[in-house]
DNA sequence: ATGAAAGCGCTAACAG
DNA sequence: CTGTTAGCGCTTTCAT
């Protein structure tokens, strides 16, 4: 049916090997016949069936992508710029979708194994490095992206969440606020615990307590329970001139409640998020949030990825399990804009407005 | 290296078309040998190389999606919502994106060529249906969404836009808008000339005359050329209360350029964005605008490939050259929200703030 | 009810 | 410099 190499060594009247080498440059192949060949293929509109060299024990060129969605614009980016960049090294992505659900996310591992990917790369829900064990020892390199998994070694390239936090609210302190409420994930994961942490630290390291009035966790996912959070937390704490929230989402519902609770941002009260999304730059007011440097965490993983698969080092895939694995951990960039200031105590005249 | 079929065979002691027909259950293979297969799977953890049934000119399984860019929040979700229909059906997804660009768009589709994909649903952004029609003609079904090609037929997917900006116009007339400005994409594509078509027949039906100076052409993309788009847009009709803008983005724009100027959203002037994306909902103020139908785009693109793919029909390749392509057209839905009101009058106060 | 063996499209070792 | 040929892992006739 379809167009083979056969097909063209017939009609270029060569042999197959010599139009494979002509295709693949492997060995020196007459002007004549190259021409040949060329025009052949040409002619015939062949493509060659990147699949077959997998059979040969070589590698499919295709790397596995798993993540929770790519409908979040963090993770949409993280997937174009993996994309683009692997393409550039001749591979291919495929993705799954797991969002947030362990089975699917089994699921999406057995397809990759099937598929043969040479790589993958792993944004991983399941705190059970089971699964990922089981590949890596079949001499397929996992590298896992912005979380971790206990008692499981892999190649890593996360952020340094605490950091993003701490140098946040290090930030409101700084400009003038001293009660700075905290809005937390409702769900205790890596990198939202190490993010409060640093809020923690933040305020300890200026000699502000920390106290659990101010801090919340959310009902529930992002934003609606950005907008019930802020407004519990407003409740019980009403001196509060700065809110702090674990997602941007969760910030914008928090904007919005402390809007229809009558403040006004950020002169009643400021707000921050975190994760850098791209629409918070264009929101009003412009969001102040810590960046995400998702460019550097792609190119990061697909530096990984590439030196797992190329290095002369890796021809026997048995090394890859060996050798040993890197961190790498990215410092996110706090980005100020219209959604904090210091502190104006204008939340009085909200009151009565 | 890796565990193969072969391997199996030997662990149960017995040959590799009985491994091969338990696998598939393509044949009947008795209670004892079904279970010592089944063993000796498990024990070697063994998984199918999906990839050789391509060689057997059967399918690869694989489909390959072709879009602008997975960051784009709506792309993204149309992404997610494909891979997980398309899992279902037992297909994975190799995405490619294009940037806009005609020569990557080019270089993906000789990708997917490459990795034999069994279908191929592209956003195409080149209007030259040259490389596509090469495509088809091998017998590879493709689904075109969004956007049609002249000269090319195709399956195709799209939305009705014409009548998503004229509803959302013909509404801003009904509450009592008749100054209404028009922010135009810069470069004409098949979607915007429609909407721009849509937002001037509802001036005419309602009988607002239609004049040019109340239409910009966006000076570049989204969001600054929306703020430059409107201030340019005010100076030259400064009686405008509401801008229809063809972008939600250009949309942000426009509403931060209108409230640079000192107006009011929507008290002085409404403004309306198109295709809801996800963030238009949780911003402030909410926008109203026309939503493009993600999930129905998805899903109908998702039924014409597997239609295309799994019919018996199709057992012969050359019949989907042959049979009738389905061009299906999606009714976007007017979300109104909160930067749309009656118009109010309120500008001249604030020219005097 | 099961096994043997022929290919699928291509690469690479071997032959000339 | 070029051709012949043995597989790669698996499905699917064809035998038994």
């Amino acid at each position: 049916m379809a167009v083979t190499i056969k097909d063209v060594a017939n009609e270029a009247g060569v042999s197959i090997a010599t139009v494979s080498h002509v295709i693949n440059k492997t060995r020196y192949v007459g002007e004549e016949l190259t021409d040949r060949v060329n025009n052949a293929i040409k002619k015939l509109d062949y493509y060659p069936n990147q699949l077959v060299g997998s059979l040969r024990n070589k590698k499919t060129h295709t790397v596995g992508l798993v993540l929770p969605s790519t409908s979040n614009e963090t993770f949409g980016l993280f997937t174009e710029i993996i994309q683009k960049i692997l393409f550039k090294f001749g591979y291919n992505l495929i993705i799954c979708n797991t969002s947030h659900d362990i089975v699917l996310e089994e699921e999406a591992f057995n397809t990759m194994l099937m598929k043969k990917v040479d790589a993958i790369i792993a944004v991983p829900v399941s705190s059970n490095g089971q699964k990922l064990r089981e590949i890596q020892d079949k001499g397929v390199p996992v590298i896992l992206v912005d979380r971790v998994i206990e008692g499981f070694e892999a190649d890593t390239v996360r952020v340094d969440n605490f950091k993003g936090t701490y140098d946040i609210v290090k930030y409101l302190i700084n400009i003038g606020h001293s009660s700075i409420g905290y809005i937390d994930r409702k769900v205790a994961q890596s990198h939202s615990i190490d993010q409060r942490m640093g809020y923690k630290k933040a305020l300890e390291d200026s000699g502000i307590p920390y106290e659990e009035m101010k801090v919340i966790a959310s009902s529930g996912y992002d934003y609606e329970s950005g907008i019930d959070s802020v407004k519990a937390l407003l409740n019980r704490a009403n001196n509060i001139t700065a809110v702090c929230a674990y997602y941007d989402i969760t910030a914008f519902g928090a904007m919005r409640g402390i809007l229809d609770m009558g403040y006004h941002i950020p002169d009643d009260i400021s707000v921050v998020g975190y994760d850098g999304m791209p629409f918070t730059a264009v929101s009003y007011p412009r969001l102040t949030t810590v960046i995400t440097p998702v460019d550097k965490l792609a190119h990061e993983a697909c530096n990984l990825v590439i030196k797992r698969l190329e290095t002369k080092y890796n021809q026997d895939r048995n090394k890859i399990k060996v050798e040993k694995k890197e961190d790498i951990i990215i410092v996110p960039e706090l980005i100020i804009r219209e959604s904090t200031s210091s502190p104006r105590n204008h939340k009085l005249y909200a009151f009565h407005e």
